[in-house]
RNA sequence: GCGCCCGUAGCUCAGGGGAUAGAGCGUCAGCCUCCGGAGCUGAAAGCCGCUGGUUCAAGUCCAGCCGGGCGCACCA
């Protein structure tokens, strides 16, 4: 049984649940690349145990000690202590003292109440990186989400402006979760929802027909959602001056919604300038949708199953005739008076709202593409609607509505505050990205005195850093944490960065290209020969990353992926300071490093990927 | 007022009940006859917001406070 089916359909609303996952891994499991070492481990104290106390243990985890010098492995013995009614120290002593070398254990050694194992490297190293390499690219995968089709909505942008910071934070997330949630096996459609329709649509539209004089994206040069986005803001100018334009855009509305001709070209017109835009942003920032769904389609949703919610009294009416859901007092609560909180689902009138039209999209997507759930990408000031979406699909008999989350991430602040578009206080998606990339280009020109690269090389090369610089800069804290943007910060390129994580990656492929122009591999290799604080370190990162990835999907949470992949390319940094690959003191050394970078190499790109980031080999 | 999020080094942030709380940036001091210096080493820098509680064990869980942010519905 799913452990979805397992949550009440109310808990949904309990802050706990919003690391509901589509599937729930086991974090402590026995997974690649060591779960047959750990089992060997386990196999090693129970027998232990029953020699000592004539009692099998439980409840034991094998962990890594804090201190790699400690131990390669460490059991706590915590868990015995109650039942065995002696000291978890004595226990561990006990146990250490009984459990002697074999053709994996190295030696067994108390410290605390802790029982650290030291292993024969050439079985730990040998079968980690055997394990790592033989997963071809994809290492840390696992098929637990196969039967549950996901969808991930991100960006949801409108279509009066230009896309801005805030929406790369959205973009970012949503590829990664997307990436993320397709690693653990399920299959996911990736979708998105544009605000097509609406008065604030209609400002733009109104500015450019009053004082665009026929001008167009061509006829300026700009790229088309910049065009229009320029109207926008003029409109914002001249209502100040002339308050009388409002009437002028709320009838712009009502002749859309009447399907005036006139109003539908220009409008379909001035969205298809700003679509060819968007594409062009999409392409730079690695955006793309199996899905598209305009609101101009889907407002009218919802309608009806309000009206088939109302007879099965989901729905009530209230004294002025709006259509309300009355929400459950368990997760909130009710009004001063007692009555019961409620939310309008559609006006007295019978127009729709936001949530009208929400609630027929979510059934819409659920049916049309088979969902086991839905995840929606959306900033954190939007999560009480879908608390209340997520309640009145759960009311209305969905069976899938516990299985809805909302991916909810902070804002982005700018050193002057909030981003705020209609003001112009925002940092636009386009100029970054191209900013970025040109300081990635200054960077890579200077690596190349001799000019041996090509224009088109340095171009593809400033644009997986800039990118990935920007991605790596939105991803590396969790998503509910507020993001205060820092110029300085972002535009780095050193310490805990996407580009830095990329140039590890760089340096690994060129020792490995170097390595086999001169004849070196990795067959030989005596794993026996590794085991060093710094090959040690680095060994775990590389056994860590599944447990991570792992995480970080149960959590909806990139920022794992991203601290772990610094980590891998720190350690690996550390390492290559300190210890030679190719001039390694024998040919079977080498060829064991030789595999151990080959491995590093192979989490980090995998590492990458998954947050949407691509790597270069020469760099 | 109610709900949610955040509070950890000067700044920005990691920390999934367990061993001595970490990183980046910044500051100071070092490392290029040696596989790529977008790198590495070291130092200084912490009442983990406060107070209680649960536990053998709390930065982590619970309660109550104090700061800051975002919401609280007929806008989207």
């Amino acid at each position: 049984m799913s452990s979805d089916l397992e949550v009440d359909p109310a808990g949904i609303f309990c802050h706990r649940v919003r690391f509901q996952t589509p599937f729930k891994p086991d974090i402590k499991d026995m997974s690649m690349p060591v779960g047959p070492i750990k089992q060997h481990l386990l196999a090693a104290i129970d027998a232990a145990c029953r020699a000592a106390y004539d009692h099998a243990p439980e409840g034991l985890a094998i962990d890594f000690p804090p201190d790699l010098q400690l131990g390669h492995f460490a059991a706590g013995c915590f868990p015995l202590s109650k039942t065995l009614r002696r000291s978890p120290a004595d226990i561990a002593r006990t146990l250490a003292a009984a459990i002697g070398p074999d053709d994996l254990i190295a030696g067994a050694a108390a410290a605390g109440p802790y029982i650290n194992f030291t292993l024969r490297p050439g079985r730990l190293f040998g079968e980690a990186i055997a394990a790592i390499l033989s997963a071809g690219g994809s290492y840390g995968d696992s098929a637990a989400g196969a039967e549950r089709r996901v969808m991930v909505e991100y960006l949801s942008p409108n279509t009066n402006k230009p896309l801005h910071l805030g929406h790369l934070r959205n973009a970012a997330l949503g590829i990664a979760v997307s990436r993320m949630l397709a690693a653990a096996g399920h299959p996911v459609v990736k979708s998105i929802l544009i605000n097509d329709r609406g008065v604030h649509i209609c400002k733009s539209m109104l500015a450019w027909e009053r004082f665009a004089g026929g001008a167009t994206p061509h006829s300026e040069g700009l790229k088309g959602d910049h065009f229009v986005g320029r109207w926008y803001v003029r409109y914002a100018i001249e209502s100040e001056k002339d308050p009388s334009l409002e009437q002028g855009t709320q009838a712009m509305l009502r002749r859309w919604e009447e399907g005036d001709p006139a109003t539908i070209d220009l409008w379909k017109r001035m969205n298809r300038w700003v679509y060819d835009g968007f594409a062009e942003t999409y392409r730079r920032f690695g955006m793309d949708f199996d899905v598209f769904y305009y609101e101009s389609d889907t407002y009218r949703l919802g309608k009806d199953v309000i009206a088939g919610g109302l007879a099965q009294g989901v729905f009530g009416t209230d004294e002025r005739g709006n259509t309300v859901f009355h929400l459950p007092e368990k997760p909130f609560g009710r009004e001063k008076d007692g009555a019961l909180k409620k939310v309008t689902v559609l006006r007295p009138d019978g127009t729709s709202l936001y949530i009208t039209q929400d609630i027929g999209t979510a059934i819409l997507k659920v049916t049309e593409h088979d969902l086991h759930s839905s995840v929606y990408v959306v900033g954190s000031e939007q999560e009480h609607h879908f608390k209340c979406l997520f309640a009145i699909l759960a009311a209305l008999g969905y069976a899938w509505a516990p299985n809805c989350h909302h991916l909810s991430y902070g804002m982005v602040y700018l050193p002057e505050g909030k981003m705020k578009s209609r003001e112009g206080k925002v940092v636009d998606a386009d100029d970054l990205i191209a900013g970025m990339q040109e300081l990635a280009e200054e960077e890579i020109r200077r690596r190349d005195p001799e000019k041996r690269l090509s224009a088109e090389e340095i171009r593809h090369r400033a644009e997986v850093i800039g990118v990935g610089a920007i991605k790596y800069y939105l991803l590396r804290v969790r998503p509910t944490q507020s993001i205060n943007f820092d110029p300085a910060e972002s535009i780095s390129f050193d310490g805990f960065t996407g580009p830095y994580c990329q140039y590890a990656y760089a340096r690994i492929f060129g020792i490995l290209e170097k390595a086999g122009g001169r004849g070196l591999s990795a067959g030989g290799a005596d794993f026996g020969l590794l085991g060093n604080p710094e090959e040690l370190l680095l060994l775990k990162m590389l056994i860590q990353f599944p447990a991570e990835v792992a995480s970080g999907v149960a959590e909806y949470n990139p920022s794992r992926v991203a601290v772990h992949v610094f980590n891998t390319a720190k350690a690996f940094n550390q390492f290559y300071n300190k210890h030679a690959v190719i001039q390694a003191e024998s040919p079977a050394l080498a060829a064991a490093r030789l595999a151990l970078i080959r491995a590093t190499a192979a989490v980090l790109k995998r590492g990458l990927e998954l947050l949407g980031i691509g790597v270069l080999e020469n760099m």
